[in-house]
DNA sequence: CATGAATGAGCGTTCATTCAT
DNA sequence: GATGAATGAACGCTCATTCAT
């Protein structure tokens, strides 16, 4: 449903059409920096990957960094917008919850570099610090904890925890989830869709109904 | 009592004794690195804030990757070592998850520029990737998930989650709340050791008994 | 004739015109390093003298060891073939070794730089011991036995003294003459071309006649 | 006989007794000159080698240069001491050149170490422009030139070629045939002593009698 | 004598960026 | 638009040398 703006991203079945150079830089860029981080990439190897002479790198983009915020706010935008249609839709706080934790690991399957340049190479040290960015990150958490908030409104959650902190929790826990993968750290149970409907399922039933047993008070 | 090798984690106040170069070294390295990132860090600002040549950085380590692996042992173990005696605890498994958490968080209020360069130096980028930092922050995760399962096998906790995802889950939780205070990404409710307190009581009581309100199945 | 390769070669006359860049920089290679030697040599030095930014040197050349081996193997063969030429000649025995010495010798004097980096800095200590560069010098000594052996075979050379020995006494008493006019260990006798005639008269006489009178058995 | 100051060199089977750290370090210093070249050679590698700690050498010698140009004096004047002996004895020319020529190919299978040093480092390589150098090695020379020119004077040898021409060629014929033993240039006829008999012989058969048959003119 | 901690000049190399063509 | 030659700031690292102990 939602997921167009999303679908518009790089895949291999998808080379983008001859002309369209600022996109082919745009997906070079995302692949290198997932492949080799931000600081390890050189304009010259994004240029390479694209197919054309790194001189002409700098005709679309000022720098290298503006590379990195390109496709941050790009990328990032396109993807709060799915995720702020899913915040305004009717359903239930805990359907609007799956849907995001779905949504954010369905992402990372389909399309992993992205999400590695956006978990490691922008939600990190001092490029994340600038002010801009950290606003465009707090958007992602605003909008989990007006799902969580409108749930305690209606009745749906308990509203003896800090929906803020509840929502830093939930994406914590799914970006966690990510890395774990990204890094091999933890075999998860089942493997491609399996798992991800597996991850979906444990965030989304610990954040709403947690650990313990429910025949404890 | 167990702190005893966090504890000597440098302070403004204490600044080293001459002769422990090394160990300044050290310190200095993580002021920077949490400073200025690992990138950011040159090998001769970890030697100004240290108050040595900087080719004395080179007599006591290989280069400045070294110090970065060095920084992430001697720490990082110091940190399991402690993380591991709360897991051989008798505490209850909702005593040990709470007592990790507050350990996590205590570590961050205490110790901000060890814990910024974990999170954000060793535990992102490249570097991570190496198998023997990947084992070594595995060894986290299977110290968390030690509890649950304890937890699951004694009937405490409920068994139809992963313990492994749980606990991914619990440890995302945790590390997206340090990293948000960091940033600055969300004002938490409370400040210093009473937000540190309600983040700790938010994640446990999430973990273990959901955001949905009792009185719901 | 044969000396195209060679008299290519940099001459304060004639400056290299534009955009030959890379000659330009293998040239100041060849002035810094006769002068300075190769580890006294700066990267910054040979690139001042190309009148270029020192950057340039490594678009051309892959580090500093790149230029000394690119000067050996393009100088170095285009000198052999020069040598084999001479080898596959019509002329007898005592010719060809009297054409190679007044090559070598020759060539000494017209292009001083390009032979003093070829004796000094190649012809020497480690780099030397890389098995390529053995054998393209070991070519040189298989050229002149293939003289003498030829020479023996129709009965022009005396047979009772081992070929290759007997080259290795030829080459090393030439680069022995070439030796002492760089560091002025010794007066020759006349000057410039004077000097390399009779050097050459020397060598040849020495090796095809001996010291000793023809009177004595 | 004469061979008492090359016999006292160092061998692994005379490790130099304790106490005579100078000696250690000097003969340290030729092994490690010799495996890695001068440049290559860390004073702190020459400690290690010698057994002491490098802060050591600087009682001794007042740095590494002045490491080298002890070893070039104190050896090269024993040798120079040999040398001189022979050209003072009484034999006939013929035979003082052989016993030359016998005590360098000699000295080199007996103490390679030396002599590379002498030949690579010393011989080559910018600090032997020193003036002081360059006469230490003349001396030589004007030793086999004297050989040479008596032997003119007294009719044995030709008087048609100049001496120091002549000795150049001498002394250099040796030189390669170290150099392509040491760098393995060329697979010499024989092994061993045998190889040292038969390059002496035609070096000074070549020299005395050439190559040219004796029947030709 | 002996040690090795401490210093810092010096240099090779990388790579983002500019710009003439 | 497109290319890649050209530039040079920046930085990691080596290692000879000094000196307090």
């Amino acid at each position: 449903m939602a997921r167009a703006p999303v679908a518009q991203l790089p895949t291999k079945a998808d080379p983008a059409p001859r002309g369209r150079k600022r996109e082919r830089i745009l997906d070079a860029a995302i692949r290198v920096f997932a492949r080799r981080g931000y600081h390890g990439a050189r304009v010259s190897d994004i240029a390479a990957e694209a197919g054309i002479a790194y001189g002409l790198v700098y005709h679309y983009f000022k720098n290298k960094d503006e590379l990195l915020d390109t496709i941050f706010e790009e990328r990032w935008n396109a993807f709060l917008a799915v995720v702020e249609r899913i915040v305004a839709g009717p359903e239930s706080s805990a359907e609007k919850l799956r849907a995001v934790a779905a949504l954010i690991l369905f992402a990372y399957r389909r399309h992993p570099d992205w999400v590695k340049v956006l978990v490691f190479e922008i939600g990190r040290s001092s490029r994340f610090s600038e002010p801009e960015q950290i606003r465009a990150v707090g958007r992602l958490f605003q909008a989990v904890a007006r799902i969580v908030r409108a749930g305690q409104e209606s009745g749906e959650l308990r509203e003896d925890l800090d929906a803020e902190l509840a929502c830093l929790a939930f994406i914590g826990a799914l970006e966690t989830m990510i890395t774990s993968q990204v890094l091999g750290v933890m075999q998860l149970p089942g493997a491609g869709e399996d798992a991800e409907a597996e991850a979906v399922r444990t965030v989304v039933e610990l954040f709403l109904g947690g650990l313990a047993p429910r025949g404890r008070p």
